[in-house]
DNA sequence: ATGGTGAGTAAGTAGTTACTCACCATGAAT
DNA sequence: ATTCATGGTGAGTAACTACTTACTCACCAT
């Protein structure tokens, strides 16, 4: 009756995929419906059809909806990269570029706006996670730019700000580029690398000391 | 039999409430509670309890949960105030009362961080009242800035950067002070009025003619 | 061949959700 | 005294929620 089931199965690539594979595939497919519906706006089930699953067997893999989410966040929270090039940057004292890099990472063509909308859900939802989520997406560079900022206050090169501020600040023009443009939907009125150049010309032509008198 | 009850409800204020109280009531209830939880987050029954009356009644009043949800943008979405006090600084040219003016009303003691919530979440949750919403919160104080900077460019006071984009920069650190501290919960390191001193006089040092060549 | 193991599911479960309906209560006008 | 619009509710309901149960099937080492 089923023989020629069985028979068509056996030339097919392995019907079988591996705990991990399947894992991470409810991951990354999970990751993007929570972060365009939310915690509480994605159905266990509709996670498991767009993963091509039974609702099963996600609880198979993760024992609650919450622990999949964890999962998540927790997973997403690798960064990596950029980093050397920032420090790089530190080291040589290029004010213009350790600026820019920072804001060409978060803003530039192909920027993915998944990952902020998890932390912005995270957060709103007030998630256990969001907290080391924010820390490991974003106070790394924050308490960075935030020391160097302080260096350069040493140096006699800028003005004497709250370093700590002022790193806010600058974060604060990039991230509301991102949610204007990327949540909100806002259209842009210039590319993205001219937004920058302007953004960081702006930055610093308020903190490079304009008449050095020393 | 019950008596007692209907002798009892004589001696106490009205019994029943009027219409628009009650409308009113129930906005600014499932306000709080939208903001905290999200739209799919809070339940009609939580709303309805938290307001003293039946879930029923509530259908009576907003015969869906969206409409209610739509109840609540539509009424939020006035402001008035400040505007007046902005354009008077507008007309004297005051630049530090303008910045100041704009960055602690949003920075500032009481601010409650309902109206921002309710807008991130409408946002995220891509609700069709959302850009109305962030047009009338938002929008008009960016465009008077925009147009306030683009005068000052031509007046020759400040340095010739995008009006437009220098405007978002500002707002953009602002809002990046409430997310950091009224959503996500960070402890300040220095007070409201502080920081706002810190911000306007960091962007300003950035838009205000060093040294005038006229 | 056989038995152990992990991938996979259909068909539930109890509880919750947005929303409805039939009905009662109040008080002011007729 | 009766009418009647309006404020108000208890008790639903169908659909959906997160999560479970009991089971099948494929593969592989003995």
């Amino acid at each position: 009756m089923n023989r020629t089931k069985i028979a068509s199965r056996q030339r097919h690539q392995p019907s079988r995929t591996s705990g991990h594979e399947r894992q991470a595939s409810l991951i990354s497919t999970a990751a993007s419906l929570f972060a365009a519906n939310g915690f509480t706006g994605t159905t266990t089930k509709q996670i498991a059809k767009a993963a091509g699953v039974s609702e099963a067997l996600l609880f198979k893999y993760f024992p609650t909806k919450h622990a999949l989410y964890t999962a998540i966040l927790a997973e997403k929270a690798q960064y990596s990269e950029l980093r050397e090039a920032v420090e790089e940057a530190i080291k040589k004292r290029d004010d213009e570029r350790l600026f820019t890099l920072l804001a060409s990472y978060r803003i530039r063509k192909g920027t993915d706006p998944t990952m902020l909308r998890l932390l912005l859900f995270s957060a709103l939802e007030g998630h256990e996670l969001s907290d080391m989520f924010f820390q490991q997406q974003y106070r790394v560079f924050h308490d960075l730019l935030a020391g160097y900022i302080r260096r350069r206050i040493e140096d006699g090169a800028f003005r004497s700000v709250d370093p700590v501020l002022a790193a806010k600040a600058f974060f604060g023009v990039v991230l509301h580029h991102r949610l204007l443009h990327d949540i909100f939907g806002l259209p842009m009125h210039l590319s993205h690398e001219a937004s920058v150049v302007e953004y960081v010309s702006l930055f610093l032509g308020g903190l490079v000391r304009q008449s050095p008198d020393s």
